[in-house]
DNA sequence: TTCCAGGCGTATC
DNA sequence: GATACGCATGGA
């Protein structure tokens, strides 16, 4: 990863990256297209405008700390997508995916965050999930901390209108504040245990479960299931998904559900 | 008006 | 364990 620092921003070429593809595939909603080839969004508390001129990436007003602290990391910088890709290219399908968007990648985001996000996703729109994620924001002054929400039922969460969710944002709350729910000791447990304890929580089936381990734990294994990637698996993989993805189902997930809820009608 | 949205809880078999 | 059904809200 080679990059330099050019006045109060840090300039980095990248191949396998595409912001848009990235940014705005509904794995974060705290995105906003600023301008041609420009986005601005937040991790955690940190705002962030980036830009892409092919495969030149510019993070404005950057500290080179912050670059390699906090968004060398979320950007998933140090993985070599182009390997990755290779690899799944093997499968014919996979091939088709990776080809249609090749430059989406995994963000890595934080759990908290994720937990939250992904149970308001739950049956819902991705302008809709933004639109109650803003509202949170708005409330907080940023994405709250989890400490935040403790103590808050589901008619405290009323101005969110999300629905029928706010009360397993409820549930949520209370089992983190009560550690019935352990964000940083789930993310220690193997895939299938972290799985089975987030899945105590209401709200929280299988999909949404997989979509915080594999968006929040770096567990790249996860394998979210919605409604595209069932239709994918009946049409193309009803044995399960092909060898060259093992380990990193997750990821190849990104590129299917991408590739078959945008680019082919079936 | 009706249908749908990165599902899940509950009831029922 | 598999399968139906309701669910809050808002946009198409």
């Amino acid at each position: 990863m080679d990059y330099y620092k050019k006045g109060s921003d840090i300039v980095l070429r990248q191949k396998d990256l595409d912001l848009g593809q990235t940014l705005d595939c509904g794995q974060a909603f705290r995105w906003e297209k600023a301008g041609d080839d420009t986005y601005t969004g937040f991790f955690l508390r940190k705002a962030l405008t980036v830009s892409q001129k092919d495969d030149i990436f510019t993070f404005r007003d950057t500290t080179e700390e912050e670059f390699l602290g906090i968004w060398a990391d979320y950007f998933d910088l140090m993985r070599d997508y182009g390997e990755l890709k290779e690899r799944f290219s093997e499968d014919e399908t996979m091939r088709k995916a990776c080809g249609y968007a090749p430059g989406i990648r995994l963000l890595r985001q934080d759990a908290f965050e994720c937990a939250v996000s992904f149970v308001i996703s739950q049956n819902n729109n991705i302008p809709r999930i933004k639109g109650i994620i803003g509202r949170l924001c708005e409330r907080f002054g940023g994405f709250p901390e989890k400490e935040q929400l403790y103590g808050m039922d589901a008619d405290d969460f009323a101005f969110l209108r999300a629905g029928f969710r706010g009360k397993y944002l409820a549930d949520l709350c209370s089992r983190l504040e009560s550690g019935e729910t352990d964000i940083d000791a789930i993310s220690a447990l193997p895939t299938d245990e972290a799985r089975k304890e987030l899945m105590k929580v209401k709200g929280i089936g299988p999909k949404v479960a997989d979509c915080i381990m594999l968006f929040g734990m770096d567990k790249c294994d996860a394998f979210p299931k919605d409604v595209w990637i069932k239709r994918v698996m009946a049409e193309y993989y009803p044995q399960g998904m092909p060898l060259c993805t093992k380990g990193c189902e997750g990821i190849a997930q990104q590129y299917l559900f991408h590739y078959i809820r945008t680019g082919v009608k079936t």
